[in-house]
RNA sequence: GGAGAGGUGGCAGAGUGGUUGAAUGCGGCGGUCUUGAAAACCGUUGACGGUGCAAGCUGUCCGGGGGUUCGAAUCCCUCCCUCUCCGCCA
């Protein structure tokens, strides 16, 4: 959510970053509510400050057993005047407030304005020492792979519960194990990060304080019954740790980072990039969320898609960063940078991470603050996240580019100690 | 799922419907004392919104929402959460 002060004293800017990020722009609408808004508060507050006032020597006068019923009777006017005043201002106030939630974060000024992925730009790329892009042989692609080898099955998968829910079985579920883990221990010994086991399912509030909901609540697998939602990333439930909190400025910054399934229902993706595990409805990931001092929330991101891409290199996959343009960036994102990794057999580059800021956004839907030593007053944090990675893209690269002309998987090195094996099939 | 108890400021814990944003204690902050610290003593101590250059004035908030009343932390309705017991179950 953005400052309603923000929108009201830059509406130009809001609107142009509104129009770069390919979203509806209702800062006027907005900007009639909310002076609406003030309107009604400014009429109400008069009145209410009158009835406490009078309220009270009301009850002066029932003490000293004094006759109060002309007086209570005027209140009794005041009072409806109020209500009816109230109401309206609720009504006002709801209407604004769902209109902010539909606002989407601005783009930071050093992000390149364009209208989708392609105008994103390649800001690096990193391969491992003597990579190829050309093998000397016929490669097969991560499908055929995962069912020569017998680790994965999405036939099985599809009879349990629908298309895009993977098994993995035998070597393939170790392996898929071996990196889940493989990605925490390095986050938490050698990047700094506290680990977290969070719910798989959370309610709305949660989701609407990270903003998936309302914009994305379409793409969320509801639980009806108890208004619960599967989480899309484990941001949404780390990000929440915090929610409604005034952190002591020591506690500051908070670097989380959680395993959790990730469950999405891709409303309206079909046929895009659709098979195998370019695009499933359950998947792992390792995810890394940061809760920072907004001056710090830049320096930050440029570190935690650091970390991120420090995965790649242990295990030698070779990756992209790309800077995200306005067009293509999310919801919420202020700036964000995707890296994506190489797969031989499809020919390009797969998401299989994405790193972002989201300055204050987030925080001022969250009501997540600090409080500062210097100052004595409370300020919004700033929260950032980035997966750290998605296993289901990764095990493509990885599948991919570690196959021998025999069919068979060497294991990267650095997961044997995760595996306890070093060669599949 | 059934029965009961409870949700008040950072924490603990009071609060007959009427100067209660809320006693008291702890904690925090500032000060006195001290070479320094502790102890003791004194003072101070919420968030959010409106308005204003500012000082200030003002509104809202005692789990969430709604209601009764001139006036609600206190009464009513409803939802949520926590705890105890019973039942069912991985």
């Amino acid at each position: 959510m953005l400052d309603i002060k923000f929108i009201r004293e830059n509406p130009e800017l809001v609107k142009t970053g509104i129009k770069n990020k390919n979203e509806k722009d209702t800062v006027d609408e907005i900007l009639v509510l909310d002076k609406r808004r003030r309107e009604i508060l400014n009429e109400v507050e008069v009145l209410k400050a009158e009835r406490n006032s009078v309220s009270k020597e009301i009850g002066v006068l029932k003490r000293e057993g004094k006759d109060a019923t002309e007086i209570m009777s005027r209140m009794k006017s005041v009072s409806e005047k109020i209500k009816g005043l109230d109401a309206e201002l609720r009504e006002t106030e709801e209407k604004l407030n769902e209109k902010m939630l539909w606002v989407p974060n601005l783009p930071h000024e050093s992000v390149p304005v364009g209208k989708d992925e392609n105008d994103n730009i390649e800001v690096r790329r990193w391969e491992p020492d003597g990579f190829v892009y050309e093998k000397d042989f016929e490669l097969k692609d991560h499908l055929e792979l995962g069912k020569k080898l017998g680790i994965l099955d999405f036939d099985r998968g599809a009879k349990i519960t629908g298309s895009g829910f993977p098994v993995y079985v035998g070597k393939g579920a170790a392996l898929e194990r071996a990196l889940i883990n493989f990605m925490l221990d390095l986050h938490i010994q050698k990047h700094g990060y506290t680990e977290v086991i969070p719910p798989l399912l959370v309610n709305r509030d949660s989701m609407v304080g990270t903003g998936q909901i309302p914009k994305m609540e379409d793409d969320m697998y509801q639980i009806p019954k108890d208004e619960l939602y599967a989480i899309p990333t484990a941001e949404v439930p780390i990000t929440n740790l915090h929610r409604n909190e005034i952190l002591n400025e020591d506690e500051v910054p908070k670097k989380y980072v959680g395993y959790t399934a990730c469950f999405r229902r891709e409303a309206g993706s079909y046929g895009k990039d659709s098979k195998g595990f370019l695009r499933v409805h359950q998947f792992n990931k390792v995810e890394m969320v940061k809760i920072v001092k907004t001056e710090d929330s830049y320096d930050e991101l440029e570190k935690i898609t650091n970390d991120a891409e420090d995965i790649l290199k242990e295990l030698n996959i070779p990756y992209r960063v790309l800077m995200l343009c306005t067009g293509d960036l999310s919801f919420s994102a202020a700036k964000c940078y995707d890296i994506e990794t190489w797969s031989p057999a499809e020919n390009k580059w797969l998401e299989a991470s994405s790193c972002s800021n989201f300055e204050t956004f987030q925080a001022r839907r969250l009501n997540l603050r600090y409080r500062s030593k210097e100052d004595k007053k409370v300020h919004l944090l700033s929260t950032l996240n980035g997966s750290g990675l998605a296993t289901s893209r990764l095990m493509v690269s990885l599948l991919e580019n570690y196959q021998t002309p025999d069919g068979k998987v060497i294991v990267p090195k650095a997961l044997h100690k995760y595996t306890g094996f070093t060669v599949i099939g």
